[in-house]
RNA sequence: GGCGAUUUAGUGUAGAGGCCUAGCACGCCGCCCUCUCACGGCGGAAACUCGGGUUCGAAUCCCGAAUUCGCUACCA
C-alpha cells in the first residue's frame, strides 16, 4: 500500500533559525506539496542545557513569513502530537524500555570524566563492543547492582548495544545506496536519566515512526548516523515502514571553506537568518533578510535554485511554481556556496514585478522614517517618482537614494559634479533657463523638452554642460531618471526654486 | 587519524558516449542608447581536478589519485 507523503521539519530552538535550517525546510515542503502530501513541524527540544526561549517562535515566524505552512505542529496541532518533544518524555521512557527488555539497549553509568579519561588512555577509543565489557555498565555490572544503582538514583544513560561487523545499507534518494560497517558505529547514547530525556537519535526514530514520516529530509550532516538510525529501526521492528532518507548538500561560506555560519554574515555584511533576532542573553542583534529588505518570494526562489534546478533555464518561479517543478532527481549533491549577489538579483526581480502604488506604499515607512513629511505628498505623487527609479534598485530601501530629491530638496551638492559642470558663466545661464521654464506653455515632459533644448542649440549652448547643471540643481548630482520627467512631476514652483536655491549656493568649480 | 559524501568558468548550474568549437544565470569587462546615473539591448573574458584505461569517438563509462565538505559528544 502506498502510504501519502509526510515530511517534518525538526529543528531545534537552540537559536534564531539559520538559513541553511530555511532551505531545508523549503525543500520539505516543496516535496509534501508535490506529492500532496503533507508536513509537521516538530520542535526537537530535547537538549535542555543549549534551549533558547524565543526561538520557536522565532522558527514559526520566520517559515510563516516565507510561506512555508504546516498540516501539524506546535502551533496548529493535530492527531500525532504533542509535537514539542519535551513534552512527549512518557512516550520515550517507553520506548527505551522496550529496547531495554528486549536486549538491544544497555545502562551504562560512565562519568564524563571516566570517559574522558578512556579517551585519554586509548587514541580511538570508542565505546562500542569491544570496548564496553570494560566499562560500568549492565553488562559489566549485572542485573541486580545495575538495578540497585538505578534504584539508589545514581543518574545513568541508556547506550543503543550496536551489533560489531554489520554490513548497514542506508538508501538514500540522493545518493543511492550507503554502505557503512557497524563496526564504525559507537553504542549511542539514547536517553539520559539526568534530565529525563532522549537524545535525538531516539526521539527522531520513535516520532518520525509514531507521526508516519514518509521522507526525512535533512542536512548533509546526518548522513554519517543514518545508518544508526537504520538499526534503530530495525531494533523497534519498524524496518517495513522506515522512511526514505534525502541527504541534502549543505550551503557553504561564499569565500573559504567549510558550512555557511552566523560569522560569515557578520564578517561578509549579509543577513544569514530570515528575520531579525535579539539575542535574549547577549543583547545582540543579528540581521534578518526580512528586515534587510527582501521579499519572501525572492528568498524562497534563491533558496531553492541553491541545490536544485528545474532542468531548464528558468529562474523567476513563484512558490507555486516551484511546487509543480520539484524533485529530487533535479538536485544536486554537493555543496553550495551561498552566493548573496545573485540574492540580491532575485529581489531585484522581484521588486520590479510590484506596480508602482505598491512600491511606493513599501516606500512610504521608509520616506517617514527619513524624516519626510509624507502627507505633503499624494499617493499618484509618490508612485509616480518610484516608478521613475525602480528599475534601478535592489531593495525598497535603494529608493531612498535614487528617489530622496522627489521629496526633499538638495541641501548639498556632490562636489565632483560641481566641479565637471558648474562653471562661472552657469549661473547667469541658469538665470536664462528660469525666464525660459517660466515662459514654458506645457510642463509636460514632451512639451517642455523641445523647448528648453531649442534655446540651448539656438544659443550655442553646450548641451551636457546646461542639462547636468540644471540637474545638479535638481537633483544635486548628476544622476537620475530622464530630466524632463523629472520637473513634469515636480512641477513649476519647486523646479525653479530650486535652480534659484543653486544659484545662490554653488560656488563655481575651478 | 578513521568513516562517508563530493568534484563543469569567480559563483549557482545545464550536460546522462558523437547534437560540446561545453549552454544558461549572477558577477566582471566593453559597446550601443543618452543631458547624467541606472535600466535595457548587444558583445567579451572565463570551466569539464589530475592520471590511467574502455571506445572509431568521453565532460559523460571503468580504475586510481587528489580536492573539498561532513561526521567522529550524555549537541542537534
Amino acid at each position: 500500500m502506498e502510504r501519502k507523503v509526510r515530511v517534518r521539519f525538526a529543528p531545534s530552538p537552540t537559536g534564531p533559525l539559520h538559513i541553511g535550517g530555511v532551505r531545508t525546510a523549503l525543500f520539505n515542503y516543496l516535496y509534501a506539496r508535490r506529492m500532496g502530501g503533507e508536513m509537521v513541524l516538530r520542535i526537537e527540544d530535547t537538549d535542555s542545557k543549549r534551549f533558547v526561549p524565543g526561538a520557536e517562535d522565532y522558527i514559526c515566524e520566520a517559515l510563516d513569513w516565507l510561506g512555508i505552512h504546516f498540516d501539524e505542529g506546535v502551533k496548529q496541532g493535530g492527531p500525532h502530537g504533542p509535537y514539542r518533544q519535551s513534552e512527549r518524555r512518557d512516550i520515550y521512557r517507553r520506548y527505551v524500555k522496550q529496547l531495554l527488555d528486549d536486549g538491544k539497549a544497555y545502562i551504562a553509568f560512565d562519568t564524563p570524566e571516566e570517559l574522558e579519561a578512556a579517551r585519554q588512555a586509548t587514541p580511538n577509543f570508542q565505546y562500542d563492543a569491544a570496548t564496553r565489557v570494560n566499562m560500568r555498565n549492565s553488562i559489566t555490572l549485572g542485573d541486580e547492582e545495575t538495578q540497585r544503582l538505578v534504584d539508589a538514583g545514581e543518574t545513568y544513560v541508556v547506550r543503543f548495544k550496536i551489533e560489531p561487523d554489520r554490513d548497514v545499507e542506508v538508501n538514500d534518494l540522493l545518493r543511492g545506496k550507503v554502505v557503512i560497517n557497524s563496526n564504525i558505529l559507537d553504542d549511542k547514547v539514547l536517553y539520559k536519566s539526568a534530565d529525563d530525556l532522549p537524545t535525538y537519535h531516539l526521539a527522531n526514530i520513535v516520532d518520525d515512526h509514531l507521526m508516519e514520516i514518509t521522507h526525512v529530509i535533512r542536512g548533509e550532516e546526518w548522513l554519517p548516523s543514518a545508518p544508526l538510525h537504520v538499526l534503530l529501526y530495525e531494533a523497534f521492528g519498524w524496518a517495513d515502514t522506515r522512511p526514505d532518507f534525502v541527504h541534502l548538500p549543505l550551503l557553504l561560506k561564499p569565500d573559504g571553506k567549510g558550512k555557511l555560519s552566523k560569522r560569515d554574515g557578520d564578517r561578509l555584511g549579509f543577513p544569514v537568518f530570515p528575520l531579525d533576532w535579539h539575542d535574549p542573553k547577549t543583547g545582540e542583534l543579528s540581521k534578518g533578510y526580512r528586515e534587510a529588505g527582501y521579499l519572501p518570494e525572492a528568498v524562497v526562489n534563491f533558496l531553492a535554485l541553491l541545490g536544485w534546478n528545474p532542468g531548464d533555464d528558468t529562474e523567476i518561479m513563484s512558490m507555486d511554481e516551484l511546487i509543480s517543478r520539484f524533485g529530487f532527481d533535479r538536485c544536486s549533491r554537493s555543496g553550495a556556496k551561498f552566493d548573496y549577489e545573485k540574492g540580491k538579483w532575485f529581489n531585484h526581480k522581484y521588486l520590479q514585478e510590484l506596480s508602482d502604488s505598491q512600491l511606493a506604499d513599501l516606500f512610504k515607512p521608509v520616506l517617514a522614517d527619513a524624516g519626510v513629511d509624507i502627507g505633503r505628498f499624494s499617493d499618484d505623487y509618490i508612485a509616480k517618482a518610484v516608478g521613475m527609479v525602480k528599475g534601478r534598485i535592489n531593495f525598497v530601501k535603494d529608493l531612498l537614494s535614487q528617489a530622496g530629491f522627489f521629496f526633499t530638496a538638495p541641501d548639498s551638492y556632490a562636489p565632483k559634479d560641481i566641479k565637471k559642470r558648474w562653471s562661472e558663466d552657469t549661473p547667469r545661464i541658469m538665470g536664462e533657463l528660469i525666464e525660459v521654464l517660466r515662459g514654458l506653455p506645457s510642463w509636460k515632459s514632451a512639451d517642455a523638452e523641445p523647448v528648453v533644448l531649442g534655446w540651448i542649440t539656438d544659443n550655442g549652448y553646450h548641451m551636457g554642460n546646461v542639462m547636468n547643471a540644471f540637474r545638479l540643481a535638481v537633483v544635486g548630482e548628476c544622476k537620475g531618471p530622464h530630466m524632463f520627467d523629472i520637473t513634469e512631476l515636480m512641477g513649476p514652483d519647486e523646479t525653479i526654486s530650486r535652480i534659484e536655491r543653486a544659484i545662490e549656493r554653488i560656488k563655481p568649480g575651478e
